[in-house]
DNA sequence: AGCGTGACGAGTA
DNA sequence: ATACTCGCCACGC
C-alpha cells in the first residue's frame, strides 16, 4: 500500500505526524462496516471534538488513506467530485441507495441515509 | 486582525 | 424538491 504516503506539502516537516484530531477521524472512518456510512457531523460528535467541517477538511486532506466513501453528508447526496467512484463502492458493498424520482431523473441515486447510517456500535439498538 | 471559503448541518420559506 | 440563512471551525490571503 504505497498509498498511505501523505501529502508532503500539508506535512512538510513529519509527514508522519498527523494532528491528533486527524488521526482520530480516520481512524473512526475504518471502524464504519461496509455496507454503511456515517456522517461528518457523527464523526465529530463521535469524537467529542471539532466539527463537520473539520472532519470533512480531514478527509479531503487523508481520505485517500481510509474508505473515504464511507463518510458522508447528512443530507445523502453524494460528493461531487466522486460521486461516481463513490456510487461503485455502494453498489458493490450494498449500501442502502434511493434512487432518483421522476422529476430528478438525470441526477445520481443518493444514500438512503435512515437505513445506511451507521451509529458507531449500534449500541442500545433493539431492532433485529 | 479581518474576511472569504469549504468533502457540513439544521432550520425556514 | 429547491434556495437561502446562520452556526460552526480551520485555513489561506
Amino acid at each position: 500500500m504505497s498509498e498511505e504516503r501523505l501529502p508532503d506539502d500539508a506535512h512538510p516537516a513529519h509527514a508522519d505526524a498527523l494532528p491528533e484530531f486527524a488521526e482520530r477521524a480516520l481512524e473512526v472512518a475504518e471502524l464504519i462496516p461496509p455496507g454503511r456510512v456515517m456522517t461528518y457531523g457523527d464523526v465529530a460528535e463521535w469524537l467529542e471534538e471539532g466539527g463537520p467541517r473539520q472532519v470533512g477538511r480531514v478527509m479531503a486532506l487523508y481520505g485517500g488513506a481510509v474508505p473515504w466513501w464511507r463518510v458522508v453528508r447528512a443530507d445523502g447526496v453524494l460528493l461531487p467530485g466522486h460521486e461516481l467512484r463513490a456510487l461503485e463502492h455502494y453498489r458493490a458493498e450494498g449500501t442502502p441507495l434511493k434512487e432518483a424520482s421522476r422529476a430528478a431523473e438525470g441526477h445520481l441515486p443518493r444514500l438512503d441515509m435512515k437505513r445506511a447510517r451507521w451509529d458507531g456500535g449500534e449500541r442500545a439498538q433493539g431492532h433485529t
